[in-house]
DNA sequence: GTGTTTGCAAAGTGTTTGCAATTTA
DNA sequence: TAAATTGCAAACACTTTGCAAACAC
């Protein structure tokens, strides 16, 4: 788990994705990227941003979230209908969702390799696999 | 592959769930459970409830369905963040989403059981397990 | 300077809700 | 008739877009 990166990583992630690193850009990237494991709603990316005193537009964190996705910086998780979640983990993993509490989280030590893949239907191939479990409070 | 359920099957669906059988419920009921394995959305349902001369109102529809959803009739499948498809296979199984059309698809003969669960967190219990493999088509 | 990025506000999408009118048992 | 159900329109949450101003290189 690498924790506080450096400034100079964050920068380079951008600009190897070929995304100026303009203020509001470098002030999400350094929020999303610096740590790792992160699971942000634009909601709460825009909150985030504000709370440390960055100006941003939520359209323009909206926007940002889905350029980084196109860059491979990100992933968007669909967990809830009408609330797109974005990881920072790009790698393949899946997810604990806690319905209750709307958190989502890695499960770093996955299975996947043990599902036994589907033939895709003809003329097509597998994009992703997207495996969520999802957990309630014992009542 | 059962198709074509008889009348009787439907309107006791509906009793057993403590549904009553109003003109509307029981026409879309009819549209869903009269076949097999059906993906829908609500604009969808409702656009086959007006093609085959039903009046029902959207949020009628939309009512419905969750109404459904809670009697254990449907079970409602997350595969784009702001759009519902609802399964009428209440089964535990996957499902493959074709990420061009739109289209989604029952993996019947799954492989659920070779997936090792994750033990879920301390005071949690796990809800159920979403699996979607998501295709495209070959370039 | 030139093209990119931003913010705002407005529009868009899919969904839910309040309430009066209707229907069902 | 009493309670459940419906339809409508308005409200809703989340997201995207158009365009002028601001910015990065």
């Amino acid at each position: 788990m690498t924790d506080a990166r450096p400034y100079t990583y964050v920068l380079d992630r951008l600009k190897s994705a070929g995304l100026r690193p303009t203020r509001q850009r470098l002030a999400l990237a350094k929020l999303l990227l610096e740590t790792d494991d992160r699971h942000v709603t634009a909601e709460q990316l825009h909150c985030e941003a504000s709370d440390s005193g960055i100006k941003v537009s939520l359209a323009t964190v909206y926007n940002t979230l889905h350029q980084f996705t196109k860059a491979d910086l990100l992933r968007e998780v669909v967990v809830e209908s009408g609330r797109a979640y974005f990881d920072t983990n790009t790698d393949e993993h899946y997810h604990i969702f806690h319905q209750d509490t709307g958190e989502l989280c890695d499960i770093p030590d996955h299975a996947l390799s043990t599902l036994a893949l589907p033939e895709p239907p003809a003329g097509t191939e597998i994009d992703r696999i997207d495996v969520i479990v999802r957990v309630k409070s014992k009542t």
